[in-house]
Order: structure tokens, then C-alpha cells, then sequence
DNA sequence: AAAAGACCTTAACCTATGTTAAGCGCATTA
DNA sequence: TAATGCGCTTAACATAGGTTAAGGTCTTTT
């Protein structure tokens, strides 16, 4: 399951032809590792490589000068990391394994060609930039007009919809295997207030997390207090590229 | 100039060729104009149809269940508006006049007919979305972790940098047609500390904005102050693109 | 030229969230 | 089994920024 996150994913969006499957499972073949900490950019700053997550954890973050850190996006498993580097070679940011994770390295040309030779799968992965600026959207309406309890609300039902998408939730729970620092750092709150905010919404009886395991108690109402909308990030092709076969 | 917005700031990343320049000119041709306070978005909510800014100014927004807006980005000459929207038939958001805005309107299946004709032109417009998702990584991490001078500040100094790649600004000073409100509805600010942190900066010296007209004092300072970078705007086309003729 | 409506400005007061600091519990190491 | 460290929790206190309200200056409308 985890081992096609990817092309679970993909398939979700268009019904993939055999040699276009191929092609994604060759890029889902783990081929190295990270521990926890270690950063995934690190590699590619001359970089021409596409990290493909096939386990774990890992984020997105930039720091200011005085050491303020944001950060910018989680990435799961069937997420690609880098792309945009590396068709464009630009990298602000830094990336780095909140666990210990399974990649694959896809190289950069492999991707590059997509857009030549299979521009369905480009416009895949196209969609999958998509949906991260659509998710970073949200993050920016969180960040500047919702408050603490509708921010980790957002944040909570966002995960659980991803992690959704590849298959490893319970239900109205899952692993969340990062600490309150993190939700801080991506909330734009200071830890104490996580901590407080967190507290007084599993007294709610909204939601609970503790252990790294997130449980969501009542989502109809953890969704009507941060106007949660899952359809932003969903979608479908394009006509004009479903019409095209290969 | 105006005119050419698209084509020049395209071409600032690939060597056009003359058969793109004049699909790119084709684009350009105005067809449409809008009235502030106008919606783009109306049209597209079954939508298949790209708007490209000619001239004028509009932004995108979110608005929550009471009312709180905030706005996610800003459209400037030269920007595409809808092409997610029409790629992947989503729209998440409204899209509004702020100023009259000259525009052209391009018919959506024309925009993805260049992904499987003129995948060099694609990856350029893919480039600008990408463009995009690092601006809003920006307004994530200004959201987050920058305070109101900050954040005023790198708004100032990344609306200059565009407007420069556009060629509509003069020197350290450019024409900005909004209101305070509506710095605030982007800052995550309320209007009233929007005021006084401009009040404050102007005393400063480090910069001035009175009747829709910016000037920025002292640049320098601005950017430590906020951490600015413009690398993360810059950026070229992977080589394996560069070397696809047509 | 009066009236109405945008937008900006200022002031007084309020609150959500930040800061600092200390103690707790569990896991890892020695 | 003591020691160290990391993450969580709680409390007391501080502040950046929000809210409300009122007046000012234009511009547009009548």
C-alpha cells in the first residue's frame, strides 16, 4: 500500500495506463533512507534529484536571522519533495526527516522528461504542486485570520485527510508522530499555547492528541469552527488531457 | 510594454522562440476590462477560460464563515489567473478587481493544448505557478513568525520586485492603488495597527506609503529587517527543457 | 453647497497569545 | 540506579496587536 502511495494518489485523479504505471513504480523503488533529523536538501543545493517519500515523516521550514522558525508544509508519504528545485534549480527552503523515512531518488531529468515525453503524468504532478499551493493557501488564511483553536483544528482535520488519500488512518484517528514544538513552529503560536489550546480542546471533548496519536472527536464541529473545506483539494483533469492516450 | 508584461516576464527565464512569441502575443491580445470590485471568479465557477492581467491590480481572497477575510495574494500585469483552476477544474477561492483592470481572456483548452504542443512554454507557466507557491511560502513564514513591521516590510519590498520585473516602477517607488484594509486583510493585521505601524516606519525613515504611492527609504534596512530574499523569485528553466527545440 | 460615503488617523482600553521559569515523567545513557 | 535530556505541563506575568469609537479629510452624489 505505502510502496504505491504515489500512484494511489495519481490513480485518484486519472485512470492510469499500464506503461504509465510502470514508469511510477519504477520511481517507488526505495532506494535509500534518513534518520530522524537529517535534512533532504542538504543533496540537492547543486541539485538535480526528486525525493520521493514512501515512509515517515518529514517538513518544510525556513528560519529567519535571529533563529524564528517556520514551518511551511508537512510531507507524507506519496509526497514529492523537490521538484520545483529542480525544474527551476531554486531551493528556499530546507527540508528535513521528522522520523526516520524510506525514499526513493528519482532523478531530475527522469522527471523532466514527463513533461516531454508523458505529459499526463507531467500534468500529475502538476496536480500534486497544485494541491500543496492550494494547502498552502489555507495555511495562509489560518496563519493570518484564525485563532489558535481553529488553526490546530484546521491543521488536525488537513492531516487526517491526507493521510486518508495513502491509507493509514483509523477511522477519525492516526499517528502524528510530531511534537507540540512542530504544530508551533507551524502554526506560527509559541509552544505554551499549543499546549494550552490543546488542553482546553480535549476538555471540548473536540479532540484529543497525546502520544503521538491524534484523535478526532466530534469533526463535524472541529470542521463548522475552521471552516474546513476538503474540496480544495480535490480535483480532476482536465478533459482535454484525459482524451489523450499514449 | 504593459502590453508584453507576459511575454517579458517569460522571456526573462527562456530564450523565445519566434513561433512561442507569437502564441504568447496572441495571448496578450486585450479582449476584456473589469471594474474595481468587480469578480473574476463569477465566471469560472464552471469555468474554462484563464484570465491574463493586463492592466490594473486584483488579489485573491478567502473568506470564513463570520465574515473574516484574508486575502492570499495579489494579481499584478502580467499574472494568469484561473490556470489551476482550469487545469484541474477547482476554484478555491474568489478573484476580484481592485483597481480597473484591462485584461485578456484566454480560452482554458488553449492554455492546456500548450502543455502537449509547447511543453517549453508550459514548463514557463508552470514556472509561474511556481513563482506563486514561493510567494506564499513567503506570506506563510510572514504570517507566522514575522511582527507587523516586518511583515509590512516584505510585503513593500516583494510587491517593488514584481512590479520592477513588469517595469512599472521608479526607482525605490511604485503606485499602490489599494487601501489599508486591505494591506491588513493580506498581513493578517487589523487596519487600525496597519495604520500605526506605517506611522511608525514613516518616522523611521525606513519607508512611506500616502495616496496610493509607495516609497521605500532605505531598502537596505528594510530587507534585514525582514529577511528578505529574492533568490527564491528568480530561477531558470531545467537544461532539458532549454535544449527542446520546436 | 449640503449630504453622504470612503478612507485615514488617533486615543483609550482590552485580550489572545507570548515569555519566562519551574517541576514532572519518561526514555536513554553511563 | 543515578544522571542527563527531551518533551509535556502549569503558573505568573508581559505585550503586540485587536476593538471600539470618534473626528478629520477628501471625493462623489444630490
Amino acid at each position: 500500500m505505502i510502496a504505491n502511495a504515489l500512484t494511489g494518489k495519481l490513480s485518484l485523479l486519472v485512470d492510469l495506463e499500464k506503461s504509465e504505471k510502470e514508469i511510477l513504480d519504477g520511481f517507488c523503488q526505495e532506494n535509500g533512507f534518513l534518520l530522524k533529523g537529517q535534512s533532504l536538501t542538504s543533496y540537492d543545493t547543486d541539485c538535480d534529484e526528486v525525493v520521493l517519500l514512501l515512509e515517515g515523516w518529514a517538513c518544510r521550514y525556513k528560519i529567519l536571522n535571529d533563529g524564528r522558525r517556520q514551518i511551511t508544509s508537512f510531507i507524507l508519504p506519496g509526497d514529492l519533495s523537490g521538484v520545483r528545485a529542480c525544474l527551476f534549480g531554486v531551493s528556499d527552503y530546507e527540508t528535513e526527516a521528522l522520523t526516520d523515512c524510506k525514499i526513493a531518488r528519482i532523478n531530475g531529468s527522469d522527471i523532466v522528461n514527463l513533461y516531454i515525453e508523458h505529459p499526463r503524468l507531467a500534468a500529475a504532478i502538476t496536480w500534486g504542486s497544485a494541491r500543496e499551493e492550494a494547502m498552502l493557501t489555507e495555511r495562509v488564511v489560518s496563519l493570518g485570520r484564525r485563532n489558535a483553536k481553529e488553526r490546530i483544528a484546521h491543521l488536525f482535520l488537513e492531516l487526517h485527510w491526507r493521510l486518508e488519500a495513502v491509507g493509514v488512518t483509523e477511522r477519525m484517528a492516526y499517528e502524528l508522530p510530531i511534537t507540540q514544538e512542530m504544530i508551533a513552529d507551524c502554526l506560527g503560536l509559541s509552544i505554551v499555547h499549543v499546549n494550552r489550546t490543546l488542553q482546553s480542546m480535549r476538555k471540548d471533548k473536540l479532540l484529543e492528541y497525546r502520544n503521538g496519536y491524534v484523535i478526532l472527536h466530534d469533526s463535524k464541529k472541529l470542521k463548522r469552527l475552521c471552516s474546513f473545506d476538503s474540496e480544495h483539494l480535490e480535483g480532476e483533469l482536465h478533459p482535454e488531457f484525459e482524451n489523450l492516450s499514449e
